[in-house]
DNA sequence: GTTCTGACA
DNA sequence: TGTCAGGA
């Protein structure tokens, strides 16, 4: 048999993606908008997935299983790309920037109540 | 019937 | 994230 499908070759819509992930569609377009996947589009604007596009969005659902947010997704998926099979450190969840530097100054009053 | 976008809880 | 609206 050749019934072999190019892994690039986008051609499944949104709901064979949902069955074979277990992700909802409403993630799926989720984590398109975040550019973790980028499917291709038919003339109706309908979204074709290739399964190269479902195999990395299995990936983003382990992860996320594994309570990973976007940004830490974005990391691991980053790191993938470069090293194809180096082991990168994940750390269990990445904490967004951001958030760090919101937390400077309650660490700050902490430390000061302490004493 | 299925999917799409935007928006709100 | 789930879910609803309104259109393709």
């Amino acid at each position: 048999m050749k019934g072999h499908i190019p892994r690039h070759t986008a051609c499944f819509p949104i709901s064979v993606v949902q069955e074979l992930t277990h992700l909802s569609a409403r993630q799926i377009r989720y984590y398109e908008e975040q550019g973790l996947i980028s499917p291709e589009r038919n003339q109706g604007n309908q979204r074709l997935f290739s399964l190269a596009d479902i195999d990395r969005c299995s990936d983003i659902k382990e992860l996320i299983d594994q309570g990973l947010n976007i940004a830490g997704i974005k990391t691991v998926l980053a790191a993938k790309k470069t090293s194809k099979e180096k082991k990168v450190n994940v750390p269990k969840r990445s904490i967004p920037k951001e958030n760090l530097d919101k937390l400077q100054p309650h660490l700050k009053k902490l430390g000061e109540l302490e004493n």
